[in-house]
DNA sequence: GCGACAG
DNA sequence: ATCTTGTCGC
């Protein structure tokens, strides 16, 4: 599938805010769900040594999480990570391997936050408005608000606010561990998301399409070191 | 000015 | 994210 959106990539930190705050209305809130026939998990990893990012989307079939395909591909690395810009550092790589997928999926599951963010557009939102699919943030780890510790039970949440918004939910995917960001990316609701959330999430603390995809660009990695070593 | 800060 | 030893909990 290609990007709907065609901006640069080449850009200054200060450009790419003001890009951010140009595109940040094209996120819609409400929800806007086809059915769910394929949903998708996308991660990226980095090689430092070959200044590469190196990107997996792993598609499955809903709601049986059968997998039906998985695809992977590079960028060179040419952003700095900065806390709040993290999109302009993995999507070039993330949109090329989307190319590569034969089975557009509903519904895009990313490890990182969506409208979370301190101008509403995380990655999760850059990448749903950019392929023109619903997608949902799933991030490890805070990057701006303020949130209650969550029930220790599986399913419980408290929201994460920001002044007087709420931005996402703190959520458990399984008891006794450390919960998970969930926010908004593109045409789902937050009630909605959590629901999806849950859905996919088994005995780990990450959703199953952003785990399976965090362990295939790894493996790829060490697939891309071992050969680079022995050249 | 100082602290916080997805991956 | 990535690097990286010993250590803590189940």
């Amino acid at each position: 599938m290609k990007p709907v959106l065609a901006h640069s990539w080449d850009v200054t930190p200060a450009q790419a805010r003001q890009i951010q705050l140009e595109l940040r209305d094209r996120v819609e809130l409400e929800g806007r769900e086809r059915k769910l026939h394929r949903i998708a998990g996308a991660d990226a990893a980095l090689d430092l040594q070959a200044g590469r990012v190196i990107a997996g989307v792993v598609i499955y079939r809903f709601p049986d999480l059968v997998e039906i395909e998985r695809v992977w591909a590079e960028a060179p690395l040419t952003f700095p990570y900065i806390p709040g810009l993290l999109s302009f550092r993995e999507m070039p790589a993330i949109l090329a391997a989307f190319e590569k997928v034969h089975e557009p999926p509903d519904l895009i599951y990313y490890d990182g936050h969506g409208y979370a963010h301190p101008r509403r557009f995380g990655i999760a939102c850059h990448l749903g408005v950019a392929l023109d699919r619903p997608a949902i943030g799933c991030a490890k780890s805070r990057l701006i608000g303020r949130h209650e510790e969550p029930p220790a039970k599986r399913g419980g949440w408290t929201p994460l606010e920001d002044g007087e918004e709420t931005i996402g939910a703190v959520l458990r995917t399984r008891a006794g561990v450390k919960p998970v960001y969930v926010s908004q990316g593109h045409r789902v609701r937050l009630g909605r998301a959590i629901e999806l959330v849950l859905a996919v999430s088994d005995g780990y603390r990450i959703p199953r399409p952003t785990r399976d995809a965090d362990h295939f660009v790894e493996s790829v990695k060490r697939a891309r070191c071992a050969s680079s070593g022995q050249a």
